[in-house]
DNA sequence: AAATTATATGATAATTTTGTCATATGAGTA
DNA sequence: TACTCATATGACAAAATTATCATATAATTT
């Protein structure tokens, strides 16, 4: 359990990364293409995406203009599927743990009177 | 890919509970132990504790004013084990993502001139 | 070669997460 | 009951992460 592990994890656990492993499991996707299904920021996604690629996490084609990314499929696929599972069992506290969860979000400044 | 996927990386994703999990994968210990072998203080250790207990991740017994934590082993340790696997194989790409890695640290208050 | 399209990148503000401090609770013991 | 030990918890400062903005690069088309 060393440094390395917690890089692994951080890579999965920010919403951005999430989104964009969830539509390369379907199929290879552009930064563009990705943009659309999502919604999110193009500079965003090419951020999240280098990440994702530096982890070993996606696997890059260019092609002309475009870059098409796809999923690591030897060790990504199983990981998640084994998620799938114990978050079957554990739904309910996940969603609700203070420590990690929404509950512990602070006033945004936006939100301060 | 739900929220709920991003909640349980967030659980993995963190020195101070890898760190616990690490412990925990030997044997089951209480606060006072785990504050011994990491060093750390023992509120940050119940904290993280009762963010991996919410999330399913350890279990307590109660013995007395001691409480035993011990670690789920249905799902945690077969997910470290894939991801030992991986890292097997990335371990020079984490090391030095730019986005979730160290190099992304910005000079500390202390250090600022 | 200028314009356009696709993607990348650096800096930084905004947000989230973390650890710490102070203190609370609860069980066992003198 | 007062004291000690084991653990928990709330608030908040400090640190880490994220998204966004501005801009750069690189390929393609006109």
């Amino acid at each position: 359990m060393s440094n390395l592990h917690r890089l692994f994890f951080k890579a999965f656990s920010n919403k951005t990364r999430l989104e964009i492993i969830r539509l390369l499991r379907k199929k290879p996707l552009t930064v563009t293409e990705i943009c659309k299904k999502t919604g999110f920021e193009q500079s965003r996604i090419s951020h999240n995406l280098k990440c994702l690629e530096h982890c070993g996490f996606v696997k890059v084609t260019p092609n002309g203009s475009f870059r098409k990314y796809e999923l690591d499929k030897e060790t990504i696929i199983p990981i998640v599927d084994l998620f799938e599972k114990h978050i079957k069992k554990y739904r309910k506290r996940l969603e609700c743990c203070k420590v990690i969860g929404q509950s512990n979000r602070r006033m945004k400044k936006s939100e301060a009177r």
